[in-house]
DNA sequence: AAGTATACTTTGCAGTACAAAGTATTACGT
DNA sequence: ACGTAATACTTTGTACTGCAAAGTATACTT
């Protein structure tokens, strides 16, 4: 009864269960990385722009990433316009830290095998 | 009527539509990141392991990577088992490394801000 | 003041991940 | 040899979730 915890890392090293399903869906990724490479926040009309969303699904997905607590909305006409702003939060930029550190082992796991075009190996069975 | 096709990239640049919904979802990023570094195929109850998941789980990705062309399976009883061997095809390494390169993007727009921890920048307008 | 545009929200559907239960084939024990 | 257990998948049902069409509200124009 002891290394029932952590045995995905050792036992399953392509379980990759640190891939948060609230981050790793697509538009919300996209939606983030948008954030975070903003963060002093982004309207609404922009990121629907730069994410390529429509806007029920942008704002669907502006809503779990709320709950989430990975962003939240600062709804202010600061100067001219009504928008709300959304920002990502310091947890949200911990998590979407977090992911990225997952992400990179995904590469690092893949990308050396995949560059290698070996495709001739036919029917080896394991050592 | 020029400029609609390519517009993701230039105009939404976070839209990531280059992430292929049948490699994008967690379970089947690591099959295949699993069916990469191992060329000679892998069986059924290894890459269960490997992968953590559940039987029917497994085989649901599986069919979907079969049908996608990004898997092959070869029936083999090969030497002593009558194990089914699963394979990466040409064609998935290529789909795999095309994802890959829009996972590398993601890193590159993320990562960079995502590491500079400047919380602290309020409330700015856009310039 | 009425109409139009913009900025979101709500709703309904369709697709999908997931695991529990089912089936078939093989190994094992007596 | 025959029954039992275990292994290797498959099928099925459910619950969730992404998605966009339609709806609402606020501001801006004329």
């Amino acid at each position: 009864m002891q290394k029932i915890n952590r045995k995905t890392q050792s036992e399953s090293p392509f379980a990759y269960d640190g891939l948060s399903r609230v981050i790793h869906e697509r538009a919300r990724l996209g939606v983030l990385t948008c954030l975070i490479t903003h963060p002093k926040g982004m309207s609404f009309p922009e990121m629907k722009k730069l994410c390529a969303l429509t806007d029920g699904n942008l704002n669907r997905h502006l809503q779990v990433l709320q709950e989430a607590q990975l962003v939240s909305l600062a709804k202010g006409p600061d100067r001219e316009r009504p928008q709300t702003f959304y920002r990502i939060t310091v947890l949200g930029r911990k998590r979407y830290l977090e992911y990225l550190a997952v992400l990179e082992q995904v590469i690092l796991d893949g990308a050396p095998a995949a560059r290698t075009l070996q495709e001739k190996s036919s029917e080896h069975n394991r050592p």
